[in-house]
DNA sequence: CAGTGGTCTAGACCACAGG
DNA sequence: CTGTGGTCTAGACCACTGC
């Protein structure tokens, strides 16, 4: 097991990581799905030949990583990225006074365009590779307060402008392209609002707007979307959890 | 040892997860300060009569909360607050272009007072506790950038008036008062300077700024601490992981 | 009922720190 | 060298799910 094992992937590590990433390889090529059930863990004990012990370690790392969710008594699933985990996970910004809850999206724009220093830097694009960038305003509880500027590797998003853009991107990202996303860094400044901004939020140029400026990675830590949200924060608020 | 358990701690949980409470209630009414070793894995699953696993599990269990640092081959210690792990774990601001820094602080006044209705709710006053107001600047990089209000309960702090307050305020709390800081939430928003901002910061009234609402809990998730801050974020913004 | 993940145990061996 | 935490194993029993 131990050779087989390091075939697969040859750096050293403890066994339990090295099944973690060999299980987090294979989900990431498509072994299954999200929302598919993994093999119990004694499937997998045998299959690797390792132990049990180090198949749960595993999981459980994967499981901490929400890559997986596992559930007495049924099995080990894939994450689905369904509306309820996006806004747990990524959807930050919350009404002061109420639960949090999905934006609405209306598309503004969706071009092909050459990619500027940032995004260049961010998404570790080739030279001379082209973007998709999708412009978008949302509103929470029916006022609009962000707008949305969304950069994309056309590479990894083909013909992504002639396809209906749903409101849960990521969801689509996963069925459409493929593409996962695992977790996401952001970049907080406070900003006035421009001209654009004043349009769309109907507040004046130079109001104070909460800018997000945020890469998403997928499940190999390949950085796969950039998006500048900048957000009226009179009624909402931004939620940090320091631990 | 079921029953010693049951004794401490009526409630029903898995076994290392009564272990854990055990441990960070111990650690929380100062068995051991900042700093100092805990038993071996070996004695602690003799004290507790359960075993290495179990132990292991706990332990395990409160390094994730980062309640200990557990070093192979030498031991298991409670977490320091020195200024490098403050830094990691509750500064969040960085410079654009530079690694993260301990911001500098000038303090303005310290003042006894009445909670307002923020301060009261976020903290959980008892009705007619009086709370201490620390105003303060802060500078980064040598430009003052941050101006503070905390607000502390006078009942946990009591004469902190009198006393010479330094940079690293969690550290502070922690030697002169047991109060340890555990982790924090922040609430968010971008708003615009007022006079008083102004004055410190030396920008125009309405300058956007970034306003960090956080309040620290210990390690019994008590809340113990309200800070707001607001920061110019020219040239710094304010990093969040969601993962 | 059978099959799943959740918990607990006991014991072995390894890697590392420090005298 | 001893003692620490880190890893791995094997096997037992429990709690939950769904047929």
């Amino acid at each position: 097991m131990r050779d087989m094992i390091s075939a697969e992937l040859p750096n050293f590590m403890p066994l339990h990581r090295q099944v973690k990433e060999i299980l987090l390889r294979r989900i990431a090529n498509g072994w299954k799905g999200a929302g598919e059930a993994l093999p119990s863990e004694s499937d997998l004990a045998a299959d690797l030949e390792v132990s049990l012990g180090t198949i749960r370690a595993a999981l459980g790392l994967l499981a901490a990583d929400k890559v997986l969710v596992r559930q007495q008594g049924k099995g080990t699933y894939v994450t689905l990225h369904d509306e309820a985990r996006i806004l747990f996970q990524f959807q930050r910004l919350t009404p002061d006074a109420q639960a949090r809850q999905f934006p609405e999206s209306q598309v503004l724009s969706v071009n092909t365009e050459p990619p500027d220093a940032g995004d260049q830097a961010q998404l570790g694009l080739a030279v001379g590779e082209q973007v998709v960038k999708l412009r978008r305003t949302r509103s929470l509880g029916g006022l609009t307060c962000i707008t949305e500027l969304i950069t994309l590797p056309v590479v990894l998003f083909p013909k992504i402008e002639a396809q209906d853009l749903p409101n849960n991107l990521y969801e689509f990202y996963s069925v459409h392209y493929g593409v996962r996303i695992a977790k996401a860094v952001e970049q907080l400044k406070a900003v006035g609002a421009t001209a654009n901004d004043s349009g769309h939020l109907g507040v004046p140029v130079g109001t104070p707007l909460l800018q997000i400026d945020r890469v998403a990675v997928d499940l190999c830590d390949r950085p796969v979307e950039r998006r500048i949200s900048r957000c009226l924060t009179d009624d909402y608020h931004y939620l940090s959890k320091l631990e």
